[in-house]
DNA sequence: CTGCCTGCAAACGATTTGCACCAGC
DNA sequence: GCTGGTGCAAATCGTTTGCAGGCAG
């Protein structure tokens, strides 16, 4: 992610954070910034490392806590996985998931193909407001065909 | 579901074992009778409440061994939500998914408009090979939008 | 008879909660 | 100064593991 678009986003946060009448506190920025940097969909405990280069002294929690605020914020979405620890990711852009039913990992891609899907009837039957979606496609990943590869937390690596 | 159509999944169950080698256990049998008894996405420890009715000894373990016993037979999927605890899905048919971003509530739905979606060429790209897909749809539903209802782990209620 | 299954109890690991202190606004 | 944030430690809760005895094939 370029440098000016990163600014941006962590601006869009204190702005938010504003809005609610919120701190905007060191370590909620050092947090967003490390996600940020990352274009994978790391854990709490990823980000938590990460902060600690610049916030020796953060505590796990409050970026537990930063991370959650992100999310109810819209800033950042909680990623709908098969694993059990959660995962988070700063990219809002329409995009698309390859799901691993083996070993769980989880790929992001973007194609035109699956674009300006409408937005489906049954949601206003149910009552929902749909902002956005993703398609996920279940499959078997390169290794898990070569290698017998177990199921494993490794869900998603870097790009 | 009808009970016939349950009967031949029962038999699949059984005919999957034997291939495997292994044995087709009444605590099998039962973990298995309760999911299809259900048209949610029931955790495992829901599951091991409804099998307890059946058979009052049966250990959670068991349950838990035997639910990812017969994803790993591809009988069952691990439903992708945003929660922290796991949840199965023993409808196999291709069917979508509302996710509300507030309470986590993971709603199914099918709709012919999304139905014959083509295999994404980035999964070649990436070694994928694709058995099937969910689109999930991220938004807002009706109690959350009401009342200011906030995450929960009751994702998934009776339809 | 043999291997896998079962049930139990203890271990684990991610996340949450309660609380005293501190810092933005 | 007040409100909410932070960091710590303890608690929670779903899930996993190790093991002794039991059952299906």
């Amino acid at each position: 992610m370029q440098p000016q678009k990163e600014d941006q986003q962590v601006e869009r946060f204190r702005a938010r954070c504003r809005q609610r009448g919120l701190p905007f506190t060191a370590q909620r920025r050092a947090a967003y910034e490390a996600l940020l940097a990352r274009d994978d969909h790391p854990t709490a405990e990823q980000v938590f490392e990460a902060v600690r280069a610049t916030l020796p002294d953060v505590s796990r929690m409050t970026v537990y806590r930063t991370l959650e605020l992100l999310v109810d914020l819209g800033l950042v979405h909680k990623v709908c996985h098969p694993g059990k620890v959660a995962r988070y990711d700063c990219n809002l852009h329409p995009h698309h998931h390859l799901v691993c039913v083996r070993c769980n990992r989880l790929v992001d891609f973007e194609e035109a193909a699956f674009e300006g899907l409408p937005s489906p009837r049954a949601a206003r039957r149910l009552g929902f407001e749909v902002d956005d979606y993703t398609v996920q496609f279940r499959g078997v990943c390169a290794d898990c065909r070569h290698h017998g590869e177990r199921r494993s937390e490794q869900a998603s690596r870097r790009r």
